[in-house]
DNA sequence: ATAAGAAAATGACCATGGTCAATTTTTCTA
DNA sequence: TAGAAAAATTGACCATGGTCATTTTCTTAT
């Protein structure tokens, strides 16, 4: 590849890799399967927040370098292995039928928000990718997001709460104030309330105001 | 110092440093405001990421050990900086006529929005230090969300946006979207837009629904 | 003015994430 | 199947934030 796309373009390059599907070797999907594992069991006896590199490499039987042959940072493991954690929690919820109230629908986030607020370091990480950097590619956090607007989307569409602004508005209204009632459990000022007694007033104060 | 306070608990251990108000020599003063200098001037010249404590502390004429002494950690110091920035933005603000309307009240809004957008790295720094860690050291961004807050709870109550609601859930809510606006100008999936486009119309439906 | 004790400054050292030229393994082609 | 090309792996090395025992400077009591 190396010499071949020296030729090319960033744009054929690219559309290159994309389009060939380069059929990974067995052991690419092994050595990546070891350094994954070996993440989940030190993420499993301690924290988030305690992995550390030389530990994942030592224990997947790898160089330090491998690592950063499969992973572009750290960050970019822990994105993934948090992102799948989120796509788990939203599958349950996504298979769960609408909510058909504010209290209900508050009731529904809370297993999602509990798993966001588990470390100080996992929220930090979450809020830091839950953007998509550039469009090409959108990293798992910024796809859970976009999946959770959308599974918000279709719970609006479904209990009507306003009908004087469209439903994605208020699904992107029902993130927001998520965040920030996940924000304020970190803050010493606020966590004498719980995280549902946070978000419930907002979301009645968004979803059916003057009700 | 040393002596003193190994016989006392850590209650009174902080109770005296505090009420003892323990008259800082000039040459840490002098120090300091080397350090903080030598910061602005890297950040003048590059950005807030930009900043090395290894340069900061050339140009400071002091030892890396000394920077620590000083503050904490890095962090420490960006948010002293950041911070201060944050504080002038709110000061104009502040001594400013209270928004009458919500395109006037988003229109306010946007120097601070543009600074904190300045750089992904000051805003995901400012997100990690918008909640006090513990109630005793409020830094200085907690304390300026504090203060924001404030003031748009004041703006809210010179403007009677909606009743329904008290004025402090109406001004948190301005919070809340305005960081949700923030956080999607990072995402190359929203970014057509402009801060302001987006932010007015989350506002118009937090702060005056059905009109 | 001096000695003792407190505060400040120092820099060698450490922890950890990340890089890259060189090496080994796999795949492809004639 | 040989050998060339591509892919994967390696580990010495680097960058940068942070620590701490030691040394220097300052303050205070006599």
């Amino acid at each position: 590849m190396t010499l071949v796309n020296k030729k090319l373009d960033q744009g054929q390059f690219f559309l290159q890799k994309r389009i060939v599907a380069k059929a990974l070797q067995k052991r690419t999907i092994e050595t990546r399967a070891r350094l994954v594992a070996a993440a989940e069991a030190v993420i499993a006896e301690s924290s988030f927040e305690a992995m550390r590199v030389e530990e994942v490499v030592l224990r997947a039987g790898t160089a330090k370098g491998t690592f950063f042959a499969h992973f572009k940072d750290k960050d970019a493991l822990m994105e993934l292995i948090i992102g799948a954690r989120l796509d788990a929690y939203l599958e349950e919820l996504e298979a769960t039928p609408d909510p058909q109230s504010v209290e209900a629908l508050t009731e529904a986030l809370m297993p999602l928000c509990n798993f966001m607020t588990s470390e100080r370091y996992v929220f930090d990480l979450i809020l830091r990718y839950s953007g998509a950097a550039a469009v090409e590619v959108i990293g798992p956090i910024a796809m859970n997001f976009g999946r959770q607007v959308a599974l918000f989307e279709r719970w609006v569409m479904a209990t009507q709460f306003r009908d004087d602004i469209g439903a994605n508005l208020q699904s992107e209204g029902i993130h927001a104030f998520m965040i920030q009632a996940l924000a304020t459990h970190f803050c010493a000022l606020h966590n004498a309330q719980s995280i549902r007694d946070r978000l419930g007033p907002y979301l009645k104060a968004w979803l059916t105001p003057g009700r």
